[in-house]
DNA sequence: GGTAAACTGATAACAGTTATCATTTTAGGT
DNA sequence: ACCTAAAATGATAACTGTTATCAGTTTACC
């Protein structure tokens, strides 16, 4: 993988704005900031650095894949309401993929969790209504 | 809801045919058995069903969805080899949900578990050779 | 400085899914 | 049974997210 200006941009702007972004919502970001980088691109390189361990694909929130610069073992949550993404730390489920291994024998790489529901902000606001 | 012998026909099929198969692959099992139900009609009683909590949709499997007959709390593993998609049951990750609860104060209504790896079967295929 | 490999980005293609809508089926009331 | 309104069908067209193509540009190394 040679050094390329764009990637570095999208590393950079990805690790800044740590809201987990769809490729589209990445896309107006760097609009914003100047930076015109073409879909194909955007695409092509979030899917390297993915491949390469330097990000994380988030797939199951949306039709669309989120992009998340937190490489660390970590779980998402995704609001209904306001369709946020937080993080939820891996503490909440020990022993998974130890357990898993057990209970099917099978060799297991990796494992997302993905929770769906209502945040604190947006429970509040709805018991105020 | 009403009564429709396609949905009937879907929800049958899907259950006598406990591989998760995305909706294409439904498809290709009803054409199989003499049922040509429209995509269309497809599609709209999966979803339906989903929400009616009769059957799960299992997403970031693939780019397409699969489709589940078994709505027991259960996750998933896909075998990065053969494909297929295996069940694995719930008590791996036990107190998850309070856990999560616990340290995200958010309201959680329902999660996904999605593991990727090799599973016994291609494992011991790969050793072989 | 030259060259091979890697990267860009506009365009076109593609896959999975959903919207549209005229026709048919279902279910409940008279 | 019949009438009617709501629900369901399915062919077609549209849409969304993503990837392939490919000529031109940039990178890295001898």
């Amino acid at each position: 993988m040679n050094y390329s200006k764009q990637r570095e941009k999208i590393l950079d702007t990805l690790t800044c704005n740590a809201i987990h972004p769809t490729a589209e919502e990445l896309l107006e970001i760097l609009k914003t900031e100047n930076s015109n980088i073409g879909l194909t691109t955007l695409y092509r390189n979030l899917n390297q650095l993915a491949q390469a361990g330097m990000i994380k694909k988030i797939d199951g929130l949306d039709p669309s894949a989120h992009f998340d610069h937190n490489t660390h073992e970590h779980y998402h949550f995704i609001c209904k309401e306001c369709k946020r993404v937080f993080d939820v730390p891996s503490e909440v489920a020990p022993d998974l993929v130890n357990n898993t291994r057990m209970a099917t024998g099978f060799d297991i790489e990796n494992h997302d969790i993905v929770f769906h529901g209502v945040c604190s902000e947006c429970k509040k606001r709805k018991e105020n209504n």
